[in-house]
DNA sequence: CGTAAAGTTGACATACGTCAATTTCAGTGG
DNA sequence: CCACTGAAATTGACGTATGTCAACTTTACG
């Protein structure tokens, strides 16, 4: 599946659980305005499509390729089946879907109470985690990730992004070189996501 | 149990799964910083702290009433026994959890692409269809809502949730008595929750 | 009936979006 | 391998929605 492919539509029927097995996804929603925001990036061993399995059989969200990625999926029946022989394959989903519940929760205070440089901020040391590998630069997010995506998971518009992200490069902050960021020291990233309003 | 009472604190330990007889409870989650958000209100029939069991076994955020309430809750150990022995209890668990992350993601894009006064008319309307019933005067939200409430399910401070509302009571879309909002007519909110930015 | 909580309202500050013009980059085809 | 072309990124000027601060009024409840 090469780069930029559509996986799956927002409001696509026939729902499939979806797993990465290399390169990286996009999960992002458009609203009826036709603005955008990026809910996740799925890396290698993600899953992702599967709580629209359980609720009304539509993706409520579109699926895009981010690099070259290759990716498997389970139609509903199979899943469903597997769930009631073994029930702790059901309960370690909802372990999955609590924990997103709760980082979705996490998004929507910062949202609503946090300014644009610290959501980056906290953005940034989310992907470090969940997709970064140290070189002797720092730590480099691995998936290709244009301003636009950074944006959208702030919930910005590009131009800020690419403000503050060429601002915090000048600064040694970080490197960006060809849509893969590499942040010197996730440290000081966190540092700026809890400095105080006031 | 009496308005006001903190049911559960974020961070607290034993979790226990709550479900509300009577009343209403109002879940919100409080930042380092201090910053407040409304995650989301639960009345009669509702249940809450039920994610948490599965996660980390702290909660994640603070419950507390908005009126008197009565609820019920069980311990970790019965839900889970429970779920072994019906897998469909842990199945539908799924699907409405499922369904809340989408609402939460829903909000997640509100935030981040619209404005203050679209994001609390859709809030109103959430309420309206969740705790609403008809009276003469149009629809009443049966849960007693400060502005600072309103406020925090919108992600806004309460002066601006405050001035939008006085300025609805004026043109006359809601009345608001002793913490209790009545919507005259609630597709009117809509079309000023869906107006496009431009 | 008094006191604290809740709500209103005005003046002002600012973070951020919008618009628009350029520049740089990355991938394709010759 | 290089030139070409559309996509991505940068940057400045400017407007405004919304937060902040502060004073005041109204309401709720013991």
């Amino acid at each position: 599946m090469s780069r930029g492919t559509r996986i799956f539509n927002q409001g696509d029927e026939g729902v499939r659980a979806h797993a990465v097995i290399e390169g990286g996804v996009r999960i992002s929603q458009t609203g009826s305005d036709g603005a955008q925001v990026v809910l996740r990036f799925v890396g290698p061993g993600g899953i992702f499509g599967t709580v629209a399995l359980f609720t009304d059989g539509r993706y409520p969200a579109d699926a895009t390729a981010l690099s070259d990625t290759f990716e498997a999926s389970w139609s509903e029946p199979e899943l469903l089946d597997l769930m009631e022989r073994y029930p702790q394959i059901a309960i370690s989903t909802i372990r999955v879907v609590g924990r997103r519940l709760q980082e979705v929760q996490d998004r929507v205070r910062e949202l609503a109470t946090q300014r644009v440089e610290q959501r980056i901020a906290h953005a940034l040391v989310r992907l470090a985690k969940q997709f970064g590998h140290s070189t002797t630069a720092g730590t480099a997010i691995f998936l290709p990730l244009r301003r636009k995506d950074v944006a959208d998971i702030s919930g910005t518009t590009l131009h800020t992004a690419s403000r503050i992200l060429t601002g915090w490069e000048r600064a040694g902050l970080l490197v960006s070189q060809r849509r893969r960021l590499t942040i010197r020291d996730p440290s000081e990233l966190l540092q700026i996501a809890e400095e105080a309003i006031d």
